[in-house]
DNA sequence: CGCGCTGGGTTGATACGTCAACCAGCGGGT
DNA sequence: ACCCGCTGGTTGACGTATCAACCCAGCGCG
């Protein structure tokens, strides 16, 4: 029977589509939670916190920070405000430039320290683990050739 | 060289994972922005409005409601309450119980199969199309593996 | 009968994300 | 020197998410 449109009749390929978005929304939201619950730690804090805690000094421009997590200016911006009033970032008057730069404090350095090891430990448990090195792989590669083609369909966009 | 702890030596598997968490935050923001710019609908109303379009008579119990997406109730409700406010949906007084239903207005209705065939589309052309069949099959067998690893996960937490 | 409990649903406060407007240095042209 | 525009950064307003508190109908029990 012919219905009027998509309604309904989802075929496997839109099953396996649902599949992937329940998974990538629980397996984000329980560990957003976790890390929330346990370390008071947003994933928006959490990010930031690791990209600085890589970096060398414990410091980096604002702009490279924005390259890194790949948001918006403003975003950034607002969250930065919000972790400084928390004392985990600073901002402070950088050397060469006239614009300032985002230092990682002592407390915020402690608290990315303590929450990263049980971070990694679960999506171990989570992900890693679950799916063997192979098929890990392969899952991946895969996750890539969706990027690639989500980059090509921007680029497209873009040139609107 | 041993460094202090977790910083900079990513293993391979970490690599991978940090490839997924890019690709489903691109893909997840690319087909929100397109739904919003086209369509002025929010992946949460989109995701209510396919509900209630897919329930028989375009109404259901809010409780039915919060089942199928696995939101919370307050959630729900202020998204729901938004979503009045712009015509998309209605609070109605359900038969049998003191409870309301939602029913799906016209405008909603008219709204949503305006907005999936395109969603579809693009869903295709960047996921579905980019692995073929086999390589999705296991693909989503690998999610629903994740998924139930983490329901197990979950369990345990409850029983805290 | 009345009392307290439970569970569905709403409300309010606050944190977060996005958009558009704005502000400040710095080129670059005339 | 002046204006102009660009880029990097901040701000405000608004929509959205989460948490806790609350409201209220039904129910069990003394």
């Amino acid at each position: 029977m012919v219905v009027m449109g998509w309604e309904q009749d989802l075929g496997e390929a839109d099953r396996m589509w649902r599949t992937y978005i329940e998974m990538s929304k629980h397996l984000g939201s329980h560990l957003q939670q976790h890390v929330q619950r346990d370390y008071e730690l947003s994933a928006a804090d959490f990010e930031v916190l690791v990209r600085l805690a890589e970096s060398a000094d414990r410091r980096m421009p604002v702009a490279q920070l924005a390259a890194a997590t790949q948001w918006e200016k403003s975003r950034l911006s607002h969250q930065l405000t919000r972790m400084a009033q928390r004392g985990l970032v600073e901002r402070v008057d950088s050397d060469h430039r006239r614009y300032p730069d985002v230092l990682l404090t002592d407390k915020g350095h402690a608290a990315i320290n303590k929450a990263v090891p049980a971070h990694t430990e679960m999506v171990h448990a989570l992900f890693i683990d679950v799916l063997g090195p192979e098929r890990l792989a392969s899952f991946a590669e895969a996750c890539a050739d969706v990027l690639r083609a989500l980059d090509l369909h921007r680029e497209q966009d873009c040139s609107l």
